[in-house]
DNA sequence: CGCTCCACCTGAACGC
DNA sequence: TGCGTTCAGGTGGAGC
């Protein structure tokens, strides 16, 4: 499911439901995630108050008054839920609860089980393997047009692939790369090195605009992702190119969105716009 | 090292 | 209705 937005999206929902409240109760129905929920897992939270959410690309971050960060990430299919009072009996998917000290209980479903959670000494974080690696959030003021050219330099990968490397620039995923390369006139199909500062200096600021109206709009959301009310959320409806193979591409209005494949995942654009 | 492919897992949608 | 096939937002390890 989640992108940068969604993650955002959820971020949010968990900020309202969580910061400042104490993790009463922890219960983990199923270990088996992408990666085994610890042995030790709920003794090491439970009882802790909870200061801040935070998100690093599609990673969220939950700092705890002990010094301990609570990492999660929703994989493909991961969503948060937040129930007040007494929960509904869970159904196959809620592997992960937390009670808070409000009576709130936040759910964890996620049926591809490809999420999970760790935890790490709050200072350790720029050390953890998964974060150490990422490139730049979107939003930071390093992400820039000259950035972005030094960072594909000689590369030989497509555009598409290098947008979806988290170490270039994190937090983008299948859908909004292929809406800021459609909205950057960029082809997917592109060598990265070849990436001239013009076209940077294009993508840069649609890739910002592209994840900062799905956030607006309360996180993309596709077929099954749902924020923590469990409302879809909206942005579906926005896509210009992302689904709509065979549409007439809402630029040209003469060619057809196509529809490859590359890194074995969907690839949508016009042919005619995107050079 | 850079790049591509594939596995991980389940459910929904579609074709016959 | 039912069965088989294909596809889905991410990540990271294998192998070239």
């Amino acid at each position: 499911m989640p992108e940068l937005p969604e993650v955002e999206t959820v971020c949010a929902g968990l900020r309202t439901a969580l910061e400042g409240a104490r993790l009463q109760d922890v219960t983990v129905r199923r270990h088996d995630l992408r990666r085994p929920i610890p042995e030790d897992f709920v003794n090491r939270i439970r009882g802790q108050k909870v200061l801040a959410i935070k998100r690093r690309s599609k990673y969220i971050l939950m700092e705890l008054d002990s010094g301990l960060c609570l990492i999660v990430h929703l994989g493909m299919s991961g969503c948060m839920r937040i129930l007040q009072g007494n929960p509904p009996p869970p159904d196959k998917h809620d592997h992960v609860e937390f009670m808070t000290d409000r009576r709130t209980c936040i759910r964890f479903a996620d049926p591809r089980r490809f999420g999970f959670f760790d935890i790490i000494e709050a200072g350790e974080l720029e050390n953890d393997p998964a974060l150490r690696k990422l490139g730049p959030e979107p939003f930071d003021p390093g992400f820039t047009a000259p950035y972005l050219k030094s960072a594909l330099k000689n590369k030989t990968a497509t555009m598409k692939a290098a947008l979806m490397d988290q170490r270039i620039v994190a937090g983008l995923g299948n859908i909004y790369v292929n809406e800021a390369l459609f909205r950057a006139r960029i082809s997917p199909t592109k060598k990265a090195g070849k990436l001239s500062l013009v076209a940077a200096q294009r993508l840069v600021p649609v890739i910002v605009d592209v994840l900062n109206e799905a956030i607006a709009s309360g996180g993309s959301s596709l077929r099954d992702h749902r924020r923590t009310d469990g409302e879809l959320g909206y942005f579906q409806h926005n896509f210009q190119v992302y689904g709509r193979a065979g549409d007439p591409c809402p630029s040209c209005t003469t060619s057809a969105i196509r529809r490859i494949v590359q890194q074995g995942r969907s690839t949508f654009y016009c042919r005619i716009c995107q050079k």
